[in-house]
RNA sequence: GGGCCGGUCGUCUAGCUUGGUUAGGACAUCUGCCUGACGCGCAGAAGGUCGCCGGUUCAAGUCCGGCCCGGCCCA
């Protein structure tokens, strides 16, 4: 079609602007053509991706919507640069949140009621629950293999299938079988609440207010009165022993004498240890079993034998004499109810301690003593550190969170819960000897409720055995997500192959139990890191700064925010909103509403563009055009490092800045008098050569952007440029014959620009309106002349500077001057 | 008490590794503007002693030391 100055252009785009409502149809129609699956047989090398299972009884937060998304531009980059990628969903199910709300929606206590029928209960709850999180990802967009559970590799999963837990107890049965595992009875962290042991992992702080109440002791060796101070008076049945600190002069009298319990009227020894501040109190501390960490710590260290004083069900015991029977919180007011009424109470001041809690129920924990399975990891301290080394971590300092968490282990990881809704311990108990009966790897077993796979003892002949009760820790479950999806299960060979799995994408405040525990876990089963990489990242935060958590309420539906501008304009906040890598992101739905500005610029360029046609022959580019293409190959690059170094939010600046205030702003603005040609002042050569730079361009930026933004890139693609998918298409590299040295008068072009749109607005001249002068521009823009004169409506345009005597010349800038 | 991260216009962020233009961008604000895609736009303006105090340097948001505030984790 050659161009003539009536020729009309009408855009192919209609729209004016982006309508979200096309985003669930492309989405449904990736879903049918199938272009995220994963094809195992694909050539391609693999990256793997071990997205984090949300458990599912809460709606997804916007938190996890923003690092979803972020996790989704991975993949689709990955898949862009030529990767096999592996990005399945799965959705976490199993412990102790849904059985809370079970209690809590069936108003049933879970130890009171049969294992069957609770069970059963916490299906419906999670039946209910589980598509929502689904739809919320499926509105974002993500490129998922698979939306439906399958068996497969690439399938979505749910961790209280009977495949994934089939995984679990086989570890465990390794790990038996290997000497790993062992039962002992130690002070362990304990929800009276919950119902259950605690792992160090699962144990939170909060800092809160108590009485720190003074007593009075007497010496038994010389009859003096001494002051200890203790906001635990209930545990006074259990004191052991009085510490002073060895520095502390005021006591150096009492070493080796004894302090009489008041009340109990049991005897301890008083001895100076560094542990005893100064000043804190009275300088004296007691003791007990066990009021809080330093109490075990310190009685292990004295070798002294616990007093246990607290049951599991919360309540005091009967040595705590009087008050047995009583909850702690009863207890202790009637104790202090006592000690006032004997004046042994000096004083009572508030003090702010931090105490801990159970991170599932918020409850503060016990120390009690429990017999619980244990995985050893204390002895593997060092190679946990080594195999740390194996992974690079993004950004590089969430190592450190690692490595510290990693240091502070010193007991071994409590695996077993007294708990109903998960993975089954495996194992069944000789009635007659006690035998304990680990059963072959294979399948799944509920030994509550099924018979052993053999029929007598190995050891005494008995036919009688007792099924275990308890479930694994979650976090056990949790431990072997990157081998399940890597088809541990299925395929032996592609596992090996693919092991260690690509990337861990998680937040920073799971490092402690996920990735460490994952990691314990692929060092004691395959010797190595679980990961190549690791992206940690930070949190959406409320408006105070305030960590959004679903215990907290202070959380946001994404949905909302979906709802009102649509999955894309979510995604493009969370690209260009900052890089949660770094640190905290505030959220606010204003900002999801401005930035999505930039879809609606894309859009509108696209449609600008779409009005000319598409060339590939008899073409010439312009000075301008080769300045351009320089400049996008620059673009092409940062995208390229932003996307490798896991900085989406590099990329998507980069991205908007160039759309928007380079190629719109002055290179649009520029090319429009040639690629509309109405004068006839340009070739057709050169008119072609606009048109084959716009769409050249668009295309660039469309697949640039497309990882970010993949309904509107695709929408415009599929409307201009192909049948086939721009998912489907490879990044862009850059081209070495759009390498220009006329990207070097890109800044003094837009300074131009900038100085004779100022010019005609002071002079009150309409931008379509002629200068009727002679304008001045730098010598290197010289190149681009033609395209200026039309684009500005110059009279006359020369270059360099004018002769400074003239006094008609007026600076527009240091380069730009305009003569009357 | 210890470790890690952060503290940049009203708000949110980039820059800090490898010191050196008028500290960049977005949102909000203000003033103009019908310019062959976009008023969800265009042009322009105002707004910052880069948490505080020292030090190194010709030069520090950037490096060093100390402190304060917020968050996360630990004792």
């Amino acid at each position: 079609m050659p161009s003539s100055g009536r020729t009309k252009f009408k855009p192919k785009l209609k729209e004016k602007t982006w309508n979200p409502e096309i985003e669930p149809l492309l989405f449904k129609r990736w879903q049918e053509e199938g272009i995220y699956r994963f094809k195992k047989e694909s050539g391609r090398p693999v990256f793997s991706i071990d997205t984090p299972p949300p458990y599912v009884n809460t709606p997804i937060h916007i938190g996890q919507a923003y690092t979803y998304v972020w996790m989704d531009v991975f993949a689709r980059y990955r898949r862009m640069a030529g990767y096999n990628v592996l990005f399945p969903i799965g959705l976490d199910k199993n412990g102790l949140p849904v059985e809370v709300q079970a209690e809590k929606t069936f108003k049933i206590a879970m130890h009171e009621t049969p294992r069957e029928e609770f069970i059963e209960k916490c299906k419906i709850i999670l039946q209910e629950s589980g598509d929502r999180s689904l739809d919320t990802f499926k509105r974002l967009g993500l490129s998922c293999n698979s939306w439906r559970l399958q068996h497969e590799i690439g399938g979505l999963y749910e961790t209280d299938d009977p495949e994934y837990r089939r995984l679990t107890q086989e570890t465990f049965i390794e790990f038996w079988r290997r000497g790993l595992v062992y039962e002992d009875e130690k002070t362990t962290n304990y929800c009276p609440v919950c119902r259950t042991t605690i792992s160090d992992a699962e144990v939170e702080y909060v800092e809160e207010e108590t009485t720190l109440n003074y007593i009075k002791f007497r010496v038994e060796e010389t009859g003096e009165e001494i002051v200890i101070a203790t906001t635990r008076p209930e545990l006074l049945c259990s004191c052991r022993v009085v510490l002073y600190n060895p520095s502390d002069d005021r006591y150096q009298h009492l070493e080796g004498k004894h302090a009489v319990v008041p009340i109990y009227g049991h005897r301890v020894e008083v001895r100076p240890h560094p542990y005893a501040k100064p000043e804190f109190g009275s300088g004296l501390v007691m003791i007990c079993s066990f009021g809080d960490y330093s109490d075990v710590r310190i009685l292990r260290e004295l070798n002294l034998d616990p007093i246990y004083a607290i049951e599991p069900d919360g309540r005091m015991n009967e040595n705590a004499g009087a008050y047995r029977g009583l909850k702690v919180e009863e207890a202790r007011r009637r104790i202090i109810e006592d000690l006032k009424a004997e004046g042994l109470i000096v004083k009572a001041e508030r003090i702010r301690q931090r105490r801990p809690i159970c991170w599932r129920s918020k409850n503060p924990i016990e120390f009690v003593p429990m017999k619980e399975l244990y995985l050893k990891q204390v002895e593997f301290k060092d190679e946990m550190l080594r195999i740390a080394d194996e992974i690079e971590f993004f950004a590089p300092e969430s190592k450190q969170i690692l490595i510290d968490w990693i240091n502070s282990v010193d007991i071994d990881w409590v695996i077993s819960r007294r708990r109903y809704y998960g993975t089954e311990i495996p194992l069944w108990y000789c009635e007659g000897c006690g035998y304990t009966y680990v059963p072959e790897p294979g399948r799944y077993y509920q030994p509550w409720r099924e018979k052993p796979p053999i029929d007598k003892c190995p050891n005494c002949g008995c036919v009688e055995f007792r099924g275990e009760e308890r479930t694994f820790d979650t976090w056990f479950d949790s431990a072997t997500s990157e081998v399940y999806i890597l088809g541990y299960l299925w395929d032996k060979e592609f596992f090996h192959k693919n092991f260690p799995c690509t990337l861990r994408p998680q937040g920073k405040e799971i490092v402690r139990n996920w990735l460490y525990f994952t990691m314990l876990k692929a060092y004691l089963l395959f010797g190595k890191a679980p990961f190549k990489k690791a992206w940690i990242h930070m949190h959406v935060v409320d408006e105070e700064g305030r960590k959004m958590s679903k215990s907290l309420g202070n959380v946001i539906d994404p949905q909302e925010a979906i709802e009102r501008f649509g999955g894309e304009a979510f995604r493009v906040w969370s690209a260009l909103e900052g890089n949660i890598t770094r640190g905290d992101i505030r959220c606010s739905f204003e900002r999801i509403k401005g930035n999505s500005k930039f879809l609606t610029k894309i859009w509108n360029i696209a449609r600008f563009i779409s009005s000319f046609p598409q060339v590939s022959e008899d073409y010439e580019l312009a000075s301008l055009d080769r300045m351009i293409l320089a400049e996008l190959n620059r673009l092409i690059e940062k995208c390229r490092l932003g996307y490798e170094g896991m900085d989406v939010h590099a990329s998507a600046e980069a991205i908007r800045t160039f759309t928007w205030s380079v190629f719109a702003d002055h290179y649009i603005e520029a090319v429009k008098s040639r690629a509309y040609n109405r004068s006839g002042r340009f070739s057709p050569e050169l008119q072609r050569g606009a048109w084959y730079t716009l769409h050249t361009c668009l295309k660039v930026l469309l697949k640039l952007l497309a990882p970010i933004c993949p309904f509107i890139t695709e929408a415009i693609w599929l409307e201009l440029y192909s049948e086939k998918s721009i998912h489907l298409q490879a990044f862009p590299e850059e081209r070495p014959e759009w390498e220009s040295e006329m990207v070097d008068i890109l800044e003094q072009f837009m300074e131009f620009n900038n100085s004779i749109w100022r010019y005609k607005k002071e002079e009150g001249i309409a931008l379509s309106q002629e200068i009727d002068a002679t304008v001045y521009a730098a010598e290197d823009l010289k190149p681009i002349a033609q395209d200026l004169e039309a684009m500005h409506r110059i009279k006359e345009l020369r270059f360099g500077k004018p002769n400074l005597e003239s006094v008609e010349a007026i600076p527009l800038s240091e380069t730009v001057f305009i003569m009357k």
